[in-house]
RNA sequence: GCUGAUGUAGCUCAGUCGGUAGAGCACUUCCUUGGUAAGGAAGAGGUCAUCGGUUCAAGUCCGAUCAUCAGCUCCA
């Protein structure tokens, strides 16, 4: 008898040799019937695996992560086992869970179209019918390596298994009726679990990810053990559409893209503007609590200042190509399109000669820069090819380090949880030590910034993950990442430590010992992109913004025609007491008025009638709330103006 | 940039077998003057993304280009 350990602590035991199946049957029907796979002393293995010592396990349904990961997985077998039987020459690389459902790379004679999905959706759920028992296989790798060589002929597998798995001596196989993989497992005991599948699309993807291999077809797909499930899912992408910053940018007339201007060039509407301008207000106000001085810098720049910054050189294919200008005597000049801000933002430091009193100096814009993003990336105002960064360089000496970048966190956190960002996180990205020519700098600078980096951030109490080769060229960086309507993560704000750019632009400050010293750099800023962070708001708040944000305030709904005159008297109130109001005096009855408004988005909704006239009052609905009850004009006004001021 | 898909009125979408375009919403005018999510009628609105080809005839078939979307790759 072995003892096992439940997740609620209590022991059982059970003959040696027990499965995870034997252990959820006794537990209870509908377990075993839900159960996916186990997890054993925290690994996951497959149920039918005997278990034949001591261990603490639990059972995994598709509520789990990891449940979900292991029906995915196998969702992926059971479609290459579809394809293969439908298009019979198909090889196979890659075949993962993913975060939301799973793919599986082919190459195949057989060029994949969305019809082709719907037939291999049916032939996956035919195979979950016939209800297949999915084995593993131990074997040594050798063996393997004939079988994908001989029996599979699947170049792909056999590549893996030379290569990626050179130092492992045995590897394990799944076979389901005639189709085998290599896989580490687990899987489901049965293909009979798959009750629900979607494939979603195809695209393209490189052979190991690398663009110089072969191009192989890629399916996405999600599958689920009910179909209720799947109706589920369903829903929740509709949601998501719903929410999307570029379907509500354009139904809110927030910001226009067009090819007449130019692909990944968003323009401002009016209304778009507005919430823009409210933001860039906001952090201007607490910047200047917080001693930053406001400076403003060209568009275009001498191509020798990037070269000098470096950018240039790491980053050309993503600029624009740089203006040439020719003189009368032969002499040319080539400007770009910047870039970045930063350089700019040293020359201003170097202007003058600065004192160890002076720092630390915190230079501050909404510095437009421009970056030729490959086609494809480009994502409504998430990924932009001309965009505005909230950009910050703060000089200090290395004394002032830690609490500086203590201080731009702070200021980030305090822009996020104003905004109601609550589920932000935080990556120290530090640099790769494998790829050091990718880095400028020593590796004693770097092991002093990322040290510092740490140092703040753990003094700050964030909670943070670390993630290596993410840092930019100069230093380390702290990074603030939401995800959008779509679950897709985008990197927000930054706070960047710098010690290299202040030696390539000779940076200096004079020390009480009268000697020059070397200053460090903290490139900061809390919204990242005014563009990105707007549309990820968007998304966020699904286009119902908070009071001090809405583009249009509040909208005066007067009842019938006779009530006009003192709607507008209303109106005229609102829009001195600088509320943004419009008035809607269409001949149209209140409900339409009211439902236009909802529609729309407007946060308060004035309705006046004969009741209001006469008192000099005003009915107050709130968007998505409904009628919040009648107030005195002025005491009104005075209610929202709080709401506003306060940010709320 | 690569692979695939898409592009018809301001928006959402029909448009069969190739025979010169249609609905709903929005807009304008008129009627209606109303109490918390859609009152009624009429009107106007189109180089069917662009360019080229096939055809007596192209929104429809073919090709190229542009843009958008999904994914890959890349990312300061």
């Amino acid at each position: 008898m072995i003892a096992i350990t439940l997740p609620d602590g209590t022991i059982r035991s059970f003959p040696s040799g027990s499965t995870g199946l034997d252990i959820a049957l006794s537990i209870g029907r509908k377990l075993a019937q839900d159960a996916l796979a186990l997890k054993v002393d925290g690994k996951a293995v497959d149920l039918g695996m005997p278990l034949t010592a001591d261990a603490a396990i639990e059972i995994l349904t598709f509520d789990s992560p990891e449940g979900k990961n292991v029906f995915w997985h196998s969702a992926s077998h059971i479609m290459a086992q579809a394809v293969e039987e439908l298009f019979p020459g198909s090889r196979f690389g890659a075949g993962p869970a993913i975060d939301q459902g799973f793919y599986y790379d082919i190459a195949s004679p057989h060029r994949f179209r969305e019809p082709d999905l719907r037939q291999i959706e049916e032939r996956m759920l035919e195979i979950g019918r016939r209800d297949i028992t999915i084995t593993r296989e131990e074997m040594p790798r050798d063996a393997a390596i004939e079988f994908f060589s001989t029996v599979r002929q699947d170049p792909y597998k056999v590549e893996i298994l030379e290569d990626t798995l050179k130092q492992v001596d045995t590897v394990s196989l799944y076979h389901q009726d005639k189709f085998t993989d290599l896989c580490i497992g687990p899987h489901l005991t049965s293909t009979s679990k798959l009750k629900a599948v979607l494939l979603t699309n195809i695209s393209s993807s490189f052979w190991r990810g690398d663009s110089s291999r072969e191009n192989m077809q890629r399916i996405y797909g999600i599958a689920f053990p009910s179909e209720k499930l799947l109706k589920e899912y369903a829903a929740r992408i509709e949601e998501a559409k719903r929410r999307d910053h570029r379907k509500l940018g354009a139904e809110l007339e927030l910001f226009m893209l067009t090819p007449e201007v130019g692909s990944g060039l968003p323009i401002w509407l009016p209304k778009g503007a507005i919430i823009r301008n409210e933001l860039e207000s906001f952090l201007k106000e607490e910047q200047r609590k917080r001693g930053y001085l406001p400076v403003y810098t060209p568009h275009i720049g001498n191509i020798e200042l990037y070269k000098r910054s470096g950018h240039y050189p790491y980053y050309s294919d993503s600029q624009f190509p740089p203006l040439t200008y020719h003189d009368e005597d032969g002499s040319q000049e080539q400007y770009l399109l910047k870039p970045m801000n930063c350089p700019h933002h040293h020359l201003i430091y170097s202007n003058r000669i600065r004192s160890y009193r002076d720092l630390p100096i915190r230079l501050t814009e909404f510095g437009t820069v421009y970056r030729h993003e490959q086609s494809g990336e480009l994502n409504g105002l998430v990924r932009a090819r001309g965009f505005t960064q909230d950009d910050s360089h703060i000089y200090c000496r290395p004394d002032q380090l830690v609490d500086e970048i203590c201080n731009a966190i702070d200021l980030t956190q305090y822009v996020f949880s104003t905004l109601g960002f609550s589920s932000v996180q935080t990556r120290l990205s530090m640099h790769d030590p494998a790829n050091q020519a990718k880095y400028g700098g020593t590796p004693e600078v770097w092991e002093q910034a990322e040290k510092d980096v740490k140092e703040a951030a753990d003094r700050m109490g964030i909670d943070y993950f670390i993630g290596i080769g993410e840092a930019s060229f100069y230093g380390p960086k702290i990074d603030f990442i939401v995800r959008d309507a779509l679950d897709r993560k985008w990197q927000l704000g930054t706070v960047q430590v710098d010690y290299v750019m202040p030696e390539r632009f000779d940076l200096s400050y004079v020390g009480s010992d009268g000697q020059k010293h070397r200053p460090v750099v903290i490139h900061r800023a809390p919204f990242g992109s005014m563009e990105r962070f707007i549309g990820v708001l968007i998304e966020h708040t699904a286009g119902n913004f908070p009071l001090w944000l809405a583009p249009v305030q509040a909208i005066v709904l007067p009842i019938a025609e006779d009530i006009h005159d003192y709607a507008k008297s209303v109106h005229q109130a609102m829009l001195a007491a600088g509320i943004r109001t419009e008035i809607d005096i269409r001949s149209e009855k209140v409900g339409k008025k009211i439902r236009d408004a909802e529609v729309g988005k407007i946060p308060c909704m004035i309705v006046v009638g004969q009741k209001e006239q006469e008192n000099g009052e005003v009915s107050l609905r709130r968007h998505r709330i409904g009628d919040a009850g009648r107030f005195s004009l002025n005491g009104m006004i005075e209610q929202l103006q709080k709401e506003i001021t306060g940010r709320t």
